[in-house]
DNA sequence: ACCTGAACACCGTTCAAGT
DNA sequence: ACCTGAACACCGTTCAAGT
C-alpha cells in the first residue's frame, strides 16, 4: 500500500489509533453507511475518537480516500490477461473500469490526471504495453491510455451520480428526487431521441464504447 | 430558458428578488470569486437577503446551477455546423465541450445521464443526426452520443480538477497543494510511462482524442 | 508522539413567524 | 406571495492544551 515505508511497524501503533484502524473503520462506514456519510467526523465517532486524532495519521480527507481506493485495488482479483495485444487493451481497461465500480467515493478523488493508486499502476502499463504492441508509438500509446480514462471515468461519474440520485448505497433519507430529467413538454422534439434514453448504460454497454474508443485509437496502427 | 413558462410575467417578480436577479448574482459571484465559492448562503449575502428568500424563487441549489448552465449555453455563440456528417459530428461534439468547458461550475450538476440543458439540445440532436447520417441506426447514434458524453465529461472532470488543484478560479486562499501526483520514490517505474505525464491534456489534444472516438463508432458504419 | 476540547469558518435546508 | 430570524444537522480543519 501507498505510504508502506513510511509507517512500516514504527510509529503509527503505539496509540489507540493507527493507519490500518482508521482504514478499517472508514471500510466499515463505506460498507455500512455508503460514501455519503464518511466524513472525518463520522469515522472519529466510529473510533469513539476526535476528528483532530485522525488527522495525526492522514495528512487530510483526500488523503485518506487516495489510501482506501490503494487498499480496494490491492485487494482487488488479478485477473489472467489475454497475450493479443488488442484483447489485452481491452481486458485491461474493463479491469480499470471494474475496480473504480466497486467505489461510488471516489468521485470526489477523480480529481488526478490518471489513476493514482500505486497498487493499480500495473494496469496502467498493462494498457501502455499492449498499446505498443499494436502498433502505437509510446507516446500515442500514453495518449490511448488517457482518452480511455477519460471515457472510463466519464461513464463512471454519470453512473454513481444516477446510482445516488435513485438513492441507493446507504445516503440520507433520500426526499424525493424527482430525476430532473427532460420531459416532452419542457423539449417537445424529446421523442426523437428514442426511448428508453435512461436504460442504455449499463456494464455490458461500457464494454460496447470500450471497443469502439480502442477500435478508433488503434485505427492507424500499423 | 429553462422553465420560462413557468415565470412569464406574472410571478416572481413582484419582491424585491426573483429568478433573474438571483441568476445575475450568482454569474457575478462566479465570475468574481469563482466556482468554489457559490453557495445560497453567500449569494443572499450577495443579494442582501436572507439564505431563505432564494428557495422561494429556486427549489434548491442543484436547480439554481442547472439554471446557470441552460442561461450559458444560450448565450454561446451558435457556430455554423459543416454538413459532412462525420465532421458535423466531430464539430457538434465540439462545441458542446467548448460551451461545457467554461462552467467549471457544472462538475456538481453532472449528475446527469444527458446534456440536460433544453439550451444545448440542438446541439444532441446535430450530433445523433450526424451519426445517423454517418450510416448509423438511430439507436446506434444514440449510443455513439452517450460514448461521446462520457468521453468529454471524463475530459473535463479531470481538466477542472486539475486546474482547481493548482489554485485557479479564484477559490479560497489555496494552501500549499502538493499536487499528490506519484513520485518516483513511490513508483520506481514511473519513468517507463514517459515524461510529460502531465502536460498532455489541452484542448488540442480533446480534439485528437474525439476524433479517435468518433472513428471507432463509426467504424461499422456502411 | 499522540490525543482531546473548543473553536473557526463554513455548508444546505427547514420551521415558524412576520408583512 | 414573499421574506426574515433562528435553528437543525452537519462539514473539514486549526489552535492550544494536555499526557
Amino acid at each position: 500500500m501507498r505510504d508502506q515505508k513510511q509507517q512500516p511497524a514504527g510509529p503509527g501503533r503505539v496509540g489507540r489509533l493507527s493507519r490500518q484502524t482508521i482504514l478499517t473503520a472508514a471500510q466499515g462506514v463505506l460498507r455500512e453507511e455508503g460514501a455519503g456519510n464518511l466524513s472525518m467526523r463520522r469515522l472519529a465517532k466510529e473510533l469513539s475518537s476526535t476528528p483532530m486524532a485522525l488527522y495525526h495519521h492522514v495528512r487530510d480527507k483526500e488523503e485518506l480516500l487516495l489510501l482506501l481506493l490503494d487498499a480496494h485495488a490491492e485487494a482487488f482479483p488479478r485477473p489472467e490477461l489475454p497475450e493479443e495485444p488488442r484483447e489485452r487493451l481491452l481486458a485491461s481497461a474493463q479491469v480499470l473500469h471494474d475496480i473504480l465500480a466497486d467505489c461510488p467515493w471516489i468521485v470526489e478523488v477523480l480529481a488526478s490526471d490518471g489513476f493514482v493508486s500505486v497498487s493499480a499502476m500495473w494496469l496502467v502499463e498493462s494498457m501502455i504495453d499492449a498499446a505498443v504492441g499494436c502498433g502505437l508509438t509510446h507516446e500515442d500509446a500514453v495518449y490511448a491510455y488517457r482518452v480511455i480514462w477519460y471515457y472510463t471515468i466519464g461513464e463512471l461519474t454519470v453512473r454513481f451520480n444516477r446510482e445516488r440520485a435513485r438513492g441507493e448505497g446507504g445516503g440520507p433519507p433520500q426526499r424525493e428526487r424527482t430525476m430532473r430529467v427532460l420531459t416532452a413538454e419542457e423539449y417537445p422534439q424529446l421523442a426523437r431521441l428514442g426511448g428508453r434514453w435512461t436504460e442504455l448504460a449499463t456494464a455490458d454497454n461500457h464494454r460496447r464504447g470500450l471497443e469502439a474508443v480502442v477500435d478508433g485509437l488503434l485505427r492507424a496502427a500499423r
